[in-house]
RNA sequence: GGUCCUGUGGAGCAGUUGGAGUGCUCGCCGCCCUGUCAAGGCGGAGGUCGCGGGUUCAAGUCCCGUCAGGACCGCCA
């Protein structure tokens, strides 16, 4: 049995077994399964991808999880039948598998017999068989629960999943715990946030805007955590790079020296996520014509000053523009051959209150930005740790301490000097596929404007 | 929230300084076709040119309003 490209564990079943009256096996099996069933009778189902009818014969292309097989139509009974199948239509065909030189796999299905499992489909309004979607933008994301059905988009959604899986794996094997938590907060995270509101049993609730707050709560558990989760901005942007809801890849540790134990941690992340698209998203990788980009054993680093000098910023800007940022994404490459570049040193003024300042020079913080390929991708630093320092911080920004008491109070019970970073994962897979928008990686996007399907 | 751009059959586009019948590619329907590969050939259907008002002998084209969509910026992951 083959297994799909990319993949470790043996192909599971698809479907339950059965043998016929001469021994063959008819249970389902995938398209890419079909080489090692040569002679063999089998069953296939999935989607009517395209029919070719022609004169003296009609080819049924059938696609599923796996790919397409091409079916071969020649019993005038059975083309009667193939005709009426629109586009899209769910179908199971079960035929002897022949290994043909003109067929596109080099094996086909003969002697199908052909079952529809549902009504003829009704066509979505652009051509899924093409190499390209041609449909804009807008008409994919109206008609998204089809336009993911194309293997272009199917391909970006599976490297997330990889992405995902790396994170995690890379983790988990430097122990840190995965953790859950409240996505209904009673108080907004960052001062001046924009968050969505709701009815919580008639108080008023929040979607939380981040995890930060419970993550860093969490290293008092585990020392070492990380979330996989969904974080939600209110925030009218209306750009390619944001949405109201996305995806947020959390980690938090305890004990480091200061931020650039973090950003070390970052690096090695990154790298996992990486190799573990490229192992498990091999295929959807070649769908797309993307290569990863190698992570270099140290990202490049530049101070938030010296970042302004190289981007030609004046040098009282308080913060990076997007220009600025793809100024230094092209600097990276070109002087460091890295498509990542750390900022490190962002004037504290521009961070949120938790963020530790740089000890050095106490206007200057220990946070730092990722930047991939001239986007910002992460968000990182080392935290504030000591109780005082939290009281201290809000009084500084003219905050009351009241909201936050149940986040600052943690801090009198001992925490230990901590960091960690956020990554925007429909922002890294938009970055690594050359998406020109986070819309096209996103299955079902929420934005300004879109709150459907 | 600011600036700019775009709305033309199901999809993607063209339509030159206003001037007779809104055109192309793909899809769809019908017919034809030695095995197709984004099949090919012939024929056909399908559009109040987003909506409302104005200028003009004449508006898809110019002006105003409005609705919808997009890009950039602010801000952020």
């Amino acid at each position: 049995m083959v297994a799909p490209r990319g993949s470790r564990s043996p192909t599971p079943l698809w479907g339950r077994v059965a043998i016929d009256r001469g021994g063959n096996t008819v249970q389902r099996i995938l398209s890419h399964q079909l080489p090692s069933h040569l002679g063999e009778t089998v069953r296939i189902a999935g989607w009517v991808h395209r029919r070719r009818l022609l004169k003296s014969v009609a080819f049924l292309i059938v696609r599923d999880a796996a790919g397409l097989t091409q079916v071969v139509v020649t019993d005038p009974a059975v083309r009667t039948q193939v005709e009426a199948l629109t586009e899209e239509t769910v179908v199971e065909v079960t035929g002897r598998v022949v290994a043909n030189e003109s067929a596109p796999a080099g094996v086909e299905l003969t002697e199908p017999r052909v079952r529809p499992l549902g009504a003829p489909a009704v066509p979505p309004p652009f051509d899924l068989y093409r190499p390209a979607l041609t449909a804009s933008l807008p008409t994919q994301l109206d008609h998204a629960p089809t336009a993911l059905r194309h293997p272009t988009r199917s391909a970006a959604l599976r490297i997330s999943a990889a992405a995902v899986a790396g994170f995690r794996a890379a983790l988990d094997a430097r122990d840190f715990v995965e953790i859950h938590t409240p996505k209904i907060v009673g108080s907004s995270t960052e001062s001046g946030a924009n968050v969505f509101t709701l009815d919580y049993f008639g108080r008023p609730g929040y979607l939380a805007q981040s995890p930060q707050f419970y993550k860093q709560l969490m290293v008092g558990v585990f020392e070492r955590v990380y979330e996989v989760g969904p974080v939600f901005r209110a925030e009218p942007h209306d750009t390619v790079r944001h949405l109201a809801q996305y995806t947020s890849l959390d980690a938090e540790l305890g004990f480091v020296a200061d931020h650039r134990d973090v950003m070390a941690v970052l690096r090695n992340t990154l790298a996992g996520m990486l190799a573990t698209v490229a192992d498990r998203a091999g295929a959807a990788l070649g769908t797309l014509g993307v290569t990863p980009p190698a992570v270099p054993a140290e990202i490049p680093a530049v101070h938030f000053t010296e970042a302004l000098k190289i981007a030609g910023a004046p040098a009282d800007e308080p913060d990076l523009a997007p220009a600025h940022e793809r100024a230094l994404g092209e600097w990276a490459r070109r002087q460091h051959g890295s498509e990542f570049l750390y900022v490190t040193g962002y004037p504290m003024a521009k961070r949120p209150f938790y963020t530790h300042p740089d000890p050095a020079r106490p206007a200057y913080s220990n946070g730092f930005d990722l930047l991939f390929r001239g986007l910002e991708l992460v968000t990182g630093g080392q935290r504030l740790h000591r109780y005082d320092d939290y009281l201290a911080a809000l009084a500084e920004r003219g905050e009351p301490v009241e909201p936050y008491a149940g986040y600052v109070d943690a801090f009198r019970h001992g925490m230990p000097p901590h960091g960690g970073f956020a990554i925007g994962l429909e922002r890294f897979v938009a970055r690594l596929t050359g998406a020109a928008n986070v819309r096209e990686v996103t299955a079902f996007p929420r934005d300004l404007h879109r709150l459907t399907p």
